[in-house]
DNA sequence: AGATAGCCGTAC
DNA sequence: TACGGCTATCTC
């Protein structure tokens, strides 16, 4: 027998099959997807078997399989396949479209191999026992076998040991191993709450039975999560499988709590707090088939699961759905449509704010629209005010306005809680005028200048444009432009002054990166252990509490500075998210904006509530534009530690594209926004096209020339969520 | 990722 | 001619 493997490491070079003799005593653990200790070169690897063949006479001189790793297979047909297509689809390595699939536990890390527990279980033999006498601590074990089928050892041994040894000896009980998992869930179930009528149509209106995409558009507050709650129980009941997939940062102990009141322990979980170990018992566990539910942020869209019968993904719109930080580079979403096509299983896409893409395919019909256009409560959305900081700035000293503190103080005498918002997205990186908040655009692109403090330039990272600092507005003509940036830590101080005797929650990267604090505070706020939440992005999804009645944004404008088409967007389904904290529950809520831009779309549809309304708008721009959903996009990034010789061959990459593509639009190249990294020098190429028929094609012919030049490097990716 | 074979310049 | 640095090539 000979197999044809995959080898553990991910470079161009090695991206390939390479053939093995299976010695005789192996050849029984051999199948697809299992993994294998080859040789290779002088060093000894592991890797996945995707090829098993007869031996034939042509090999010559092969190397034997040293050993099989796992006792099963560790990728089945349909992941194999899969990683095979999303190599295509990335133009990754496709040892790394596998490794992005599995828990890091199975990587072959020297010495650091996780392995799987094991308990003791006993449970009652197959014979009558009326025929035997008991004494009352064997009767009470027995009962508990009896009612519980199988039984820890520890338990038994706890009533009694030596009742326990007699009946072993017996032969009453049957010892029996099982896996022990890390993590034990509560197996309780709670009443199930009534549907609404409107969550009850969207349900009746997905098709269980075969494949398509339904986006569910439904306000904040709506109950979608009710929905998908309702169409996994159908599932199950089908005896099928479900994936639920949330952006890491929603993935709350809130929203757990209420799977876990329903579906108790058929519940998988992947979670960022878990450790290795825990993840990779989740997995085992979806392997077996004890659990017929993953949740789990992106990558749990791999999860190992038979008989999938639904795939839903919440807050579709978030951008945690993309991998953008190294190879391959895949969107959760297209995964999901794909996994979703194999298993003849619905897709859903569930969003207050759905991204364009997938709204624009939802009126083109090719995904189907669902919507929860109200709240359940029957509340309407929170009355949203916005604050023209403008204005206000001369009034004040540090970042909160009059109106704002004014509304902070009356909920928190009435001992209601606030939520406040820092929107730490893309900040100090543009210039604005401090008077009067004007941010410098680059003329062709319709995008914020970037602020560059070693050459003290403005620079388009879209085309190139660049231009030096003006120290005078070229609006209200003041010399007041500046760059900005602030901290959360100086926002809390200053709030703490304001309200001195009231305990305010900070939550930003720093305080939330120990393992389990972001649980944690989220818990403790819950209690009204503080009065304010003040936090960056985190606080504004999937949060619900009860006493909020007042979400505060301190900053909305930032995001709007990004140099990224998408920062409108990206503004508006954030103030949307937080404003939908507020009055959730009997309260009525209230949401305040700060603002430079009081008349920017993004902020005017947030405050009117109208989703439709943006999205018309921004569909505008984005056609004339030329970005997406109406062009794709492919960024390309050309590094290394030689700026000179970096430009040169960046042009020449350029140049290529432009004798092979007829219909590609090629911007750059330019240097990215932090053109220097850790000694590496960046530049940037994106790509706009509708068909290109032979763009992967050219795209990999210029990684090929490029993959043994170890002064280049060069990522690509497809429709990126940012730049 | 490593290891190695081949190619150059330079130092004795 | 011996050594080192650099690069292209190879790993079943």
């Amino acid at each position: 027998m000979v197999v044809g493997v995959l080898v553990e490491l991910s470079n161009k070079n090695i991206d390939r099959i390479f053939d093995y003799l299976v010695p005789q005593c192996l050849e029984e653990k051999i199948q697809l997807g299992i993994r294998v200790l080859v040789p290779f070169g002088r060093q000894t690897l592991e890797g996945f078997v995707l090829e098993i063949k007869d031996f034939l006479n042509s090999y010559s001189d092969l190397k034997e399989v040293m050993d099989v790793v796992d006792d099963e297979i560790v990728l089945n047909q349909e992941l194999l396949d899969l990683g095979k297509k999303m190599k295509e689809d990335t133009l990754s390595t496709l040892i790394s479209c596998y490794q992005v699939m599995l828990p890091k536990a199975l990587k072959a890390k020297k010495g650091t191999l996780i392995r799987k527990k094991m308990d003791i279980y006993y449970r009652l033999a197959d014979f009558d026992l009326t025929t035997f006498s008991f004494s009352d601590k064997q009767k009470q074990i027995i009962e508990l076998c009896r009612t519980k089928n199988f039984v820890l050892k520890k338990e038994l041994m706890d009533i009694s040991r030596s009742s326990l040894s007699t009946l072993i000896k017996k032969g009453i009980l049957i010892q029996e191993m099982r896996e022990h998992y890390r993590i034990h869930y509560i197996s309780s179930i709670k009443k199930v709450k009534e549907l609404t009528d409107d969550q009850r149509k969207v349900v009746n209106q997905v098709n269980l039975f075969q494949h398509a995409v339904y986006l569910l558009y439904g306000v904040t507050g709506s109950g979608k999560t009710e929905v998908y709650m309702e169409l996994i129980d159908l599932v199950l009941k089908q005896g099928k499988t479900a994936i639920f997939l949330v952006p890491e940062i929603s993935l709350t102990p809130q929203m757990v709590e209420r799977f876990q009141c329903r579906f108790g322990d058929l519940i998988a979980l992947f979670h960022s707090a878990l450790s290795e170990g825990e993840k990779y018992d989740e997995w085992r566990r979806i392997v077996r088939g004890d659990a017929k539910i993953v949740i789990g942020a992106r990558s749990a869209i791999f999860a190992p699961v038979f008989d999938l019968g639904i795939i839903i993904m919440d807050e579709e719109h978030s951008d945690s759905y993309k991998q953008d930080d190294a190879n391959p580079r895949y969107h959760a979403r297209d995964i999901a449509i794909l996994r979703g096509k194999y298993h003849q299983c619905p897709v859903i896409l569930g969003s207050a704010t759905p991204s364009l893409e997938v709204m624009a395919r939802a009126e083109k019909g090719v995904f189907h629209l669902l919507s929860l256009p109200k709240r359940v409560n029957g509340k309407s959305l929170p009355l949203v005010r916005i604050i023209d900081m403008n204005d206000e700035i001369r009034k004040m000293k540090g970042h909160f306005s009059t109106p704002l503190i004014q509304a902070i103080s009356s909920r928190l005498e009435r001992h209601e809680q606030v939520i406040l918002l820092l929107n730490r997205r893309g900040y100090s990186s543009f210039v604005t005028c401090k008077n009067c908040g004007y941010t410098f655009k680059c003329p062709n692109c319709d995008i914020t200048l970037t602020y560059h403090k070693s050459s003290h330039t403005m620079r388009c990272h879209y085309c190139g444009y660049g231009t030096k600092v003006y120290e005078q507005c070229p609006k209200c003509f003041e010399h007041s432009v500046c760059d900005l940036g602030v901290g959360t830590e100086k926002v809390e101080e200053e709030l703490q002054n304001i309200f001195p005797s009231y305990k305010i929650l900070r939550m930003d990267f720093d305080t939330t990166s120990r393992k389990g604090m972001h649980a944690k505070m989220i818990l403790a706020f819950q209690r009204h252990e503080y009065d304010i939440l003040l936090g960056t992005q985190m606080v504004a999804k999937g949060l619900d509490f009860d006493n909020v009645t007042l979400v505060g944004v301190i900053n909305a404008d930032t995001g709007l500075n990004i140099p990224d088409f998408r920062s409108s967007e990206n503004t508006f389904s954030l103030l949307s998210q937080v404003a939908g904290r507020s009055g959730r529950s009997t309260k009525t809520g209230e949401v305040i904006i700060q603002t430079y831009n009081p008349q920017h779309y993004a902020i005017f549809y947030a405050k009117q509530h109208d989703y439709l309304g943006f999205y018309r708008r921004e569909m505008q721009l984005r056609r004339v534009l030329k970005y997406p959903p109406f062009y794709y996009l492919c960024s390309i990034r050309i590094s290394g530690c030689d700026p000179n010789y970096l430009q040169i061959e960046a042009n020449k990459i350029k140049r290529s594209m432009e004798r092979n593509f007829s219909h590609t639009i090629i911007l750059g190249p330019s240097p990215c926004s932090i053109f220097k990294v850790k000694k590496n020098y960046r530049y940037g190429i994106i790509l706009k096209y509708k068909k290109e028929k032979d763009l992967s094609f050219v795209l990999e012919k210029i990684l090929d020339h490029y993959k043994s030049n170890s002064k280049i490097k060069i990522d690509i990716d497809f429709n990126p969520s940012h730049f």
